[in-house]
DNA sequence: TGATCCATTTGATCTAGATCAAGGCGCTCG
DNA sequence: CGAGCGCCTTGATCTAGATCAAATGGATCA
């Protein structure tokens, strides 16, 4: 048992993200060059433009991406979530940068040896490979949102996926099953960034919900949600009562 | 020579995509197990839903992803041009489906041939790997236009886009070296659907663009550029005049 | 040589969400 | 304890872009 090893046994990402993925001998070795390292809510962990030299896992805390417009907006292009890996193997500098949303607690790891191993050993590739497959997959899913959904239904959307990403849905049991206490570690300016919208949008489509009696709207960015169907409901836009109109012609 | 290898040589897009990352022995592998298919455009390359047989890589033509929302309301999510590659190596059913937006050449490969092929080979699943990352920051741009541009920005960007895909740019020769002639390759509908707006929209901003003298209009999707100056100018919004505004104050 | 069927343009109007402008509310700090 | 400062909410107004509704302009085809 190493010693730096000691620190893993107990990482509450262990299993998921790149580590889970690892076979003994290459973990020892990832462990051995591994550090930890904590960023309070705002600061930033990368800047657009920069080559990192070195990749992380997130271990607690949400990290944004994102971009600066030249007019000063900006634009959040992802989350990062515990398990979840910041930084482009074989990449050059970021496109994005990264900062704390909420204090972060971060393992990272020397580009080279991440780069290395991947280069040596199927699984990592493979994690790598499939992972970014997946953020690709919900960045398409974000463009929908960014393309055609209302407000309305952009911020059911978010509430929806923060409480997915908390209460492990059971598809089994999709009934409301009573109040349900999230987090939503995003300000409200930082749902904006995120959505697409200004933050008064927000605030003013949080306060229909809650007038709706959809949620209870907790302090430091709680929330509890009360009819997830609701949420639901907003996201099937109404069809025109009749037959479910040909969608596709083509 | 193999027979099959024959088809390759004269494969315009040989040495970018996939097959230009290949060992002689592997382009040998896939080239005697690949099909040629021709799509005309509108025709559905596989539906949202379906788990493909196989990969394939774009020769000529345009493939638009796309998504559909249950009202009807389509968003194209991603658009493939030559040398780009369609499918999800190791994925599941596609969360996405790809139509042929022209009319369209593809290079097919059976699904366990070239899994079987990233599997073996370092070249192949690096290049899988980069190639999706970009796939990444290309949709973290198209995030950004969908989230904060204007439909006039959305537009420029769009136009200048298509120009610099065909066009490739000589950062030496920014200047504009006179009309510069494009092809869309989408229809209005599609263009619309791309870029988060309505047919009118997009007809419209392309109108303001020719009564401004920065654009020609031509017949059947084609469009004489004539001042691509004006469409970057448009992308850097109007700051105060005077200081830079502190952009980030993290 | 029209008639039909598209895609596209253009016009008139409406509205969701942006923008501008005050408050309120919970902090910390002097 | 009150001042100052971030956030967030709420209200009033404005507008970019959506929606509704006709033209227009090519193609193809009989």
């Amino acid at each position: 048992m190493h010693k730096a090893r000691a620190n893993c046994v107990a990482c509450p990402v262990l299993s998921q993200g790149l580590c889970g993925a690892l076979h003994d001998q290459e973990a020892l070795r990832l462990s051995s060059v591994s550090w930890h390292r904590r960023f309070s809510a705002g600061q930033i962990i990368h800047a657009e433009g920069e080559k990192p030299s070195y990749f992380c896992a997130v271990i607690t805390g949400v990290v944004k991406l994102m971009k600066s417009l030249p007019n000063g907006d900006q634009q959040i292009v992802g989350l990062l979530l515990p398990g979840d890996f910041l930084g482009r193997p074989f990449g050059g500098v970021s496109r994005s940068s990264a900062v704390a949303a909420t204090n972060v607690r971060l393992c990272s790891f020397p580009r080279a040896v991440v780069e290395g191993l991947a280069s040596e050993s199927r699984n990592v590739e493979l994690w790598l490979l499939d992972h970014v497959s997946d953020e690709l997959e919900k960045a398409q899913d974000w463009i929908v949102l960014l393309g055609r959904m209302s407000a309305e239904q952009r911020i059911a959307t978010f509430i929806l996926s923060v409480m997915r990403s908390t209460h492990f849905e059971d598809a089994a049991a999709p009934k409301s099953c009573d109040e349900i206490l999230i987090e939503l570690s995003l300000s409200r300016t930082e749902m904006a960034d995120y959505l697409g919208l200004t933050i008064e949008t927000v605030s003013r489509q949080i306060a229909r919900l809650r007038e709706r009696g959809v949620i209870k709207v907790g302090a430091s960015r709680t929330m509890i949600i009360r009819h997830p169907e609701a949420l639901e409901a907003t996201l099937e836009a109404a069809l025109p009562s009749e037959g479910p109109k040909s969608t596709v012609r083509i």
